[in-house]
DNA sequence: CGTCCAGGTCTAC
DNA sequence: GGTAGACCTGGACGC
């Protein structure tokens, strides 16, 4: 199912306050009138889909304003025709062209960042745990005691101990802190990020300028975030993955070599090589 | 119990 | 510009 695809897309849309089930996803957000809500998405019929929230119903603007967040973070606007057409050349990634490729997004840059921060240099349940120790510290609470993901102003104010007591963050906690202090401060604008008007040189430049980006932050953040498909993703996760499926050497050149015909959408052709066979499962 | 390392980054040569 | 070493943490492993 598309949808599936689309919410099994990276780990990191699983991370709180997101929940991933079979065909649903939930999430935990504050609307425009700072009520907290718990948002769901569920597929529904052949190539549907229903949304729903707790609570009251939202005022008719206020709808807008929701549904626009679904729309964001399923990233409905991307129009990615033209890595269907190099996909459907490709016979071992023309299964993508039923509707894969679409990487659910947060509804913020900023929470993107900070969650990619907490991916770098530990195991994926040291992220699970860190991302889980900040919402349920720093996010604000809604009327089943979910809470949101906190804001840049929620981080910054927060004292290190919750980033070094209760995240057990490490290093990191000064990484995320002085992140949340620039985007709090105004100093940094990460929402800017998604104009495509710049060019990707610039996007990457000011992602580098973040605390704790590095080029594999970068790399992650362009895929997951933004939609920008060029750069390739290589960890110590990807690279013998992708070993592991081509029987072909785990370095960066010989992924270049193999992707290099997907143009500008290389890295989606790469990342998508590699999580073919994910399913609710297996999600890492 | 020590060492290594997991979806790296930063600093100092 | 390229490359060691340090860096928090906790789980896995060898001894």
């Amino acid at each position: 199912m598309i949808l599936d695809r689309v919410l099994l897309s990276h780990g990191v849309a699983s991370l709180p306050p997101n929940a991933i089930g079979a065909g649903t996803l939930s999430t935990v957000l504050a609307g425009p009138d700072r009520r907290v809500r718990k948002l769901t998405v569920r597929s529904s019929a052949r190539d549907t889909a229903t949304i729903s929230c707790d609570g009251p119903l939202p005022q008719a603007r206020e709808a807008e304003w929701w549904l626009g967040q679904v729309a964001k973070m399923l990233r409905l606007e991307d129009d990615l025709t033209a890595f269907y057409e190099l996909a459907a050349a490709d016979p071992e990634l023309a299964w993508v062209v039923a509707g894969a490729g679409r990487m659910l997004a947060a509804p913020t840059v900023f929470e993107e960042v900070v969650k990619t921060i907490c991916t770098t240099n530990c195991s994926w349940a040291a992220t699970e745990r860190m991302v889980k120790a900040l919402v349920e510290n720093l996010g604000t609470a809604g009327e089943d005691g979910t809470r949101t993901f906190p804001t840049a102003e929620q981080m910054a104010e927060a004292p290190s101990s919750v980033y070094r007591e209760r995240m057990r963050a490490g290093y990191r906690a000064r990484y995320l802190q002085e992140c949340a202090q620039m985007v709090a401060s105004g100093r940094v604008t990460l929402e800017d990020l998604r104009d495509p008007g710049l060019p990707d040189e610039e996007v990457e430049r000011r992602l580098l300028s973040l605390p704790g980006v590095g080029p594999y932050a970068v790399s992650h953040l362009m895929l997951t975030a933004l939609g920008r498909y060029h750069r390739l993703v290589l960890d110590s996760w990807t690279l013998p993955t992708w070993a592991k499926l081509s029987g072909a050497p785990p370095d960066a050149r010989a992924v270049e070599a193999r992707f290099a015909s997907f143009g500008r959408y290389r890295g989606l052709a790469f990342w998508m090589y590699l999580t073919e066979h994910w399913t609710e499962s297996q999600v890492e």
